[in-house]
RNA sequence: GGAGAGGUGACCGAGUGGUUGAAGGUGCACGCCUGGAAAGCGUGUGUGGGGGCAACUCUACCGAGGGUUCGAAUCCCUCCCUCUCCGCCA
């Protein structure tokens, strides 16, 4: 949600970020209508709830004197039927208002580059190199069913396209490197484990941005206000909705391994194959509440966060700068970590980490005392996959593949595998 | 799922229709007292939304949403959550 200030102060500058997101621009001057509307309402129904509590109360005091009041009850009868009629619009209003609102994406920050899509996207590093090979590298999705441990087919039978069932030593590396990943964010860089609830209730959704506008995005559970988690970044973000935090609690960190469900609504046709895009698939989070003036360094540490998973399993990556129209609807800036994918000759995102600002924190009701006193502020909040594991394991058989077919287990897995080498059953 | 109890401010806790935004206490802040501290005393201490936009002022909020009433934390309805017992289950 944006500050109500701004679009009252500044609608231009709304309206030039929408423009830049390719969003509706005009939602702005909606946005104003209503909010004008609104306190035209108000106004005039605080007027009229003041005439009415100077006459209750006088009422009060009349009866408890033993006097007869019937009079002064039957004046008061028309106010009460004047403000029944104003506060009926003024919800109708306050509705259209909200509903506006939760509509208005954040607001890019001047850092990111504008453009419509993602090429516009500006390139910030590059680390690692891609590996040579002197035969034709295998995609992960002829790789993983020749090693026995993906079984694309199976998957479906159980539960339709986009779902995979992983075998053998590929159920295992994807539980290693949950475990791996997990253990670095937890004893080097300081996050909170959290083991969050799968399903969420609607408020959460709103609070982190998912909802009212990308409902066809999420699977939802049939007659409840439930929906299985696009994102851990929805349960760990609402952690603390509602709620005033002690400025000296803050930033806080936390992170969990969870499953991921996504309806994958509209991308029909786009990477079918393989284990790139699926309905459900595991992922460790990252998300920081953090005070507002240390937002912009919490997002180059959370991906730096991210980054360390790739370096130590020494996988090549690239940083980039997602631009204005490649940008979620909650971001102010996202890096995207893309890692090498040989078997398809391209970089592929693994890791979005997006600084959300106050927008987040907004709608969720997130804020923190000021340590010196005074009104309440809300948090920044910050999110970014560390890293999603399905796409780690693709990296994985496609980087470190061997010409007999087989795959070598990066340095840093073995402890956590417990064998240096995958090889297709004999 | 069934039965019962309950949800009030940072916390505890009073309050069944009329200056109650809410007694009292604790905590916290400031002041007095003290050589210093404790105790004691005094003052202050919620959130949101309006208007002036400074002092100030109005309004809403006692789990949530409706209703009754001139007037509701207090009465009625629906829902949510917590606790206890039963059932069921991992």
């Amino acid at each position: 949600m944006l500050a109500r200030e701004l679009l009252r102060q500044d609608p231009d500058r709304v309206r030039q970020a929408l423009t830049d997101r390719g969003a509706e621009a005009a939602l702005v001057d909606r946005w104003g209508d209503l909010d004008a509307d609104r306190r035209r309402f108000l106004v005039e129904v605080e007027q009229l709830q003041h005439q009415r509590n100077e006459a209750s109360r006088a009422i009060g005091q009349a009866k408890r004197a033993g006097e007869d009041a019937s009079e002064a009850i039957a004046a008061v009868g028309q106010v009460k039927q004047q403000i029944e009629a104003l506060e009926a619009q003024l919800a109708t209003t306050d509705e259209e208002l909200r509903q506006v609102e939760l509509a208005l994406p954040n607001l890019p920050v001047a850092e990111v580059p504008v453009g419509a899509d993602e090429a516009a996207n500006r390139l910030e590093r590059q680390v690692g190199e891609p590996p040579r090979f002197d035969f034709t590298p295998q995609a992960h999705w002829d790789l993983g069913p020749s090693l026995g441990i993906l079984d694309f087919e199976r998957g479906a039978k159980l539960a339709g396209a986009r779902f995979t069932a992983y075998l053998g030593l590929g159920a295992r590396l994807e539980r290693a490197l949950i475990q791996f990943m997990l253990d670095i964010h937890l004893d080097e860089h300081g996050y909170t484990e959290v083991l969050p609830p799968f399903l969420v209730a609607s408020d959460s959704l709103v609070g982190t941005g998912q909802l009212p506008k990308f409902a066809e995005d999420l699977f939802r559970i049939a007659d409840h206000d439930l929906y299985l988690i696009p994102t851990a970044e929805v349960p760990l973000t609402n952690l603390h909705r509602e709620e005033i935090l002690e400025e000296s609690a803050l930033p806080l960190r936390y992170t969990a391994y969870t499953p991921c469900f996504r309806a994958e609504a509209g991308s029909h046709g786009r990477d079918v194959r393989g284990l790139i895009r699926q309905h459900q698939f595991n992922k460790v989070e990252l998300v920081h509440l953090v005070h507002p003036e240390r937002s912009a360094e919490a997002l180059e540490t959370l991906t730096g966060h991210a980054e360390t998973i790739l370096q130590r399993l020494e996988l090549p990556y690239r940083l980039v700068t997602l631009s204005t129209g490649d940008m979620g609807f909650s971001a102010c800036r996202t890096y995207d970590i893309e890692v090498w994918l040989p078997g398809q000759d391209a970089y592929r995102e693994i890791s979005s980490c997006s600084n959300c600002g106050d927008f987040q924190a907004r709608r969720a009701g997130i804020r923190f005392r000021p340590a010196e006193g005074g009104k309440p502020r809300f948090v920044h909040t910050l999110n970014g996959s560390g890293l999603a594991v399905g796409r780690t394991l693709i990296a994985i058989l496609e980087n470190y593949q061997q010409a007999d077919g087989s795959v070598v287990v990066p340095e840093a897995l073995r402890p956590y595998l417990r064998t240096d080498r995958i090889v297709a059953p004999g």
